[in-house]
RNA sequence: GGCGACGUGGCCAAGAGGCUAAGGCAAGGGUCUGCAAAACCCUGAUCAUGGGUUCAAAUCCCAUCGUCGCCUCCA
């Protein structure tokens, strides 16, 4: 397998630090707001990272954390008069109902900022005693100079920028690049003990500390958005291995970029779909198509358009999976063969492209290839036992990439009896050659959102 | 100003030195069908532009144009 490393802006091949086992650790969202389906892409091409792994036969411990501290979220919780815990804690409810939604398995842990004080007030004072910190004022600060290899994730030099004309210079630091651990509180403001006084952790420490607690020293993937490289992971960088004297993580995995119109979509630019928003016009499996359409790495573009084709290229998937008639005679053996040729051709590819940097479009590719063989050898005659191996491939690929495939329109049972009436009705309209009735019926139930398909067989149908 | 990514058929998009430049959507033609739908078959790009390296470039180098990201909170 190979992937490719932020670090070394190159792919990489894939070791892990013990055999079989993979310590991966994601960076998830600062809980202030509705989350936007920016972060549900990038919690997607981490799943779909995880599962692959696990195809591959790996053993995935899987954290993703939730920072559930931090400006944002006590000025929020301020505006709105509530309680800043009980804000974070809704927010991370409705969060992993939305990751539940898309089919995203459940990390094996979701460490919080503010459950980790211990592990963080640790980690900072190891750093100050190790003089790669100093605190001020209650505050306490990292010091970027002290740690020779600050910049190597990013490809920044101190220097550079510290020129650069975006950077407050706040008098409290000894270097306008050093960042606060730990930030004292003021009043009103939730607060913890520390030996610097009551205060809260800075943002980029917690995942230092998470990590630390649940994986270890050392980690083999550490992913999340592109955005976070330059400063919150550099950040973590520093501060993990300045402390721990190792290496951190040996792979840097990061996603390109939702964008809406051109432009990346965030909370600042206020160019974003909610996640809510989304789930109530569109099925989940959706976005993960559009997700697994493009490299991880690049940008995604999102339009209205896009996602349209994307629903399209799911209804193909699932003809793959339609049942052979009843009646079917029965495929020639040199069908069969074919078919059973096609499958282990599907496979291979799949796993050739997946193990290239997790090229989920190459692999997909593979799938629709899959899905024509199938639909030749069932126009073939394909018996369902003759397709089922096929099928199954099918099923079983399209769940590594963590389609569900399934129909996701709501079943109103109590309508199932009515459609099939009228189909009833209708056939033996059909039988008396009264076609433009019959077509009505059809053209009608179609307007309601009821396609029907007549064959041989009979007349089945589906949700629109 | 510094750092970086990208520009492939109408749309989305893979490919990163050499087999016929994947796949999906859309479009057109055909098969099947009473008609449709579905499915199947067939049809199209020389890869932003201009130089260069090489026996060979969409793939490497340089320049130009364009788009985007990071440098402040951000998945």
């Amino acid at each position: 397998m190979k992937v490719y490393n932020t670090l070394s802006r190159k792919v990489e091949e894939f070791q892990t630090l013990e055999p079989g086992k993979v310590k991966m650790y994601v960076c998830g969202p600062t809980v202030y707001a509705k989350a936007h389906i920016g972060h549900a892409m990038s919690a997607l091409v981490f799943d779909i990272i995880r599962r692959y792994l696990e195809y591959r036969g790996y053993e995935v411990r899987h954290v993703m954390n939730f920072t559930d501290v931090d400006d944002k979220i006590i000025l929020r919780a301020q505006e709105k008069g509530v309680d800043p815990f009980k804000l974070g804690e809704m927010y991370i409810h409705e969060f992993e109902k939305h990751l539940q939604d898309f089919n995203i398995l459940p990390a094996t842990v979701n460490p919080r900022a503010t459950r980790e004080m211990e592990q963080i007030i640790t980690m900072i004072q190891g750093l100050v005693e190790k003089g790669f910190a100093y605190d001020k004022d209650g505050d306490v600060y990292f010091r970027v100079t002290r740690d020779s290899q600050y910049g190597k994730l990013s490809g920044r030099r101190i220097d550079d920028m510290q020129s650069g004309y975006r950077i407050e210079v706040d008098e409290r630091k000894e270097h306008p690049m050093d960042f606060a651990l730990w930030k004292a509180a003021k009043p009103g403001e939730p607060a913890w003990d520390s030996p610097w006084g009551k205060g809260r952790p800075g943002w980029h420490i917690e995942c230092s500390a998470m990590n630390l607690n649940h994986l270890g020293e050392q980690i083999d993937i550490h992913g999340g958005g592109n955005d976070l490289v330059f400063p919150h992971h550099e950040n973590e960088i520093a501060q993990s291995e300045s402390y721990t004297g190792k290496t951190f993580a040996r792979y840097w995995i990061h996603n390109g970029m939702l964008q809406l119109s051109g432009e990346k979509m965030s909370k600042s630019v206020g160019n974003l779909v909610t996640i809510e928003e989304f789930l109530e016009n569109h099925p989940a499996d959706a976005l993960r198509m559009l997700v697994l359409n493009s490299g991880y790495r690049n940008p995604l573009s999102f339009s209205d358009e896009i996602l349209a084709q994307a629903e399209k290229a799911i209804e193909r998937l699932r003809s793959g999976l339609k049942p052979a008639p009843a009646a079917a005679p029965g495929a020639a053996q040199s069908v069969v063969d074919a078919l059973a040729h096609q499958v282990e051709t599907a496979e291979s590819g799949f796993v050739q492209s997946m193990d290239d940097d997790f090229n989920s479009a190459g692999a997909l590719a593979q799938l629709f290839d899959l899905v024509r063989g199938i639909n030749q050898a069932r126009a073939d005659g394909a018996t369902g036992a003759q397709l089922s191996a096929a099928q199954l491939k099918l099923r079983q690929l399209t769940t590594v990439l963590g389609l569900s495939l399934e129909k996701e329109t709501e079943t109103h049972q109590e309508v199932d009896g009515f459609v099939n009436l009228l189909i009833e009705i209708r056939r033996e309209l059909r039988a008396n050659k009264l076609w433009e009735l019959s077509d009505s019926v059809r053209d009608r139930l179609a307007a309601l959102g009821v396609v029907l398909e007549d064959s041989k067989e009979g007349t089945s149908w589906h949700w629109k």
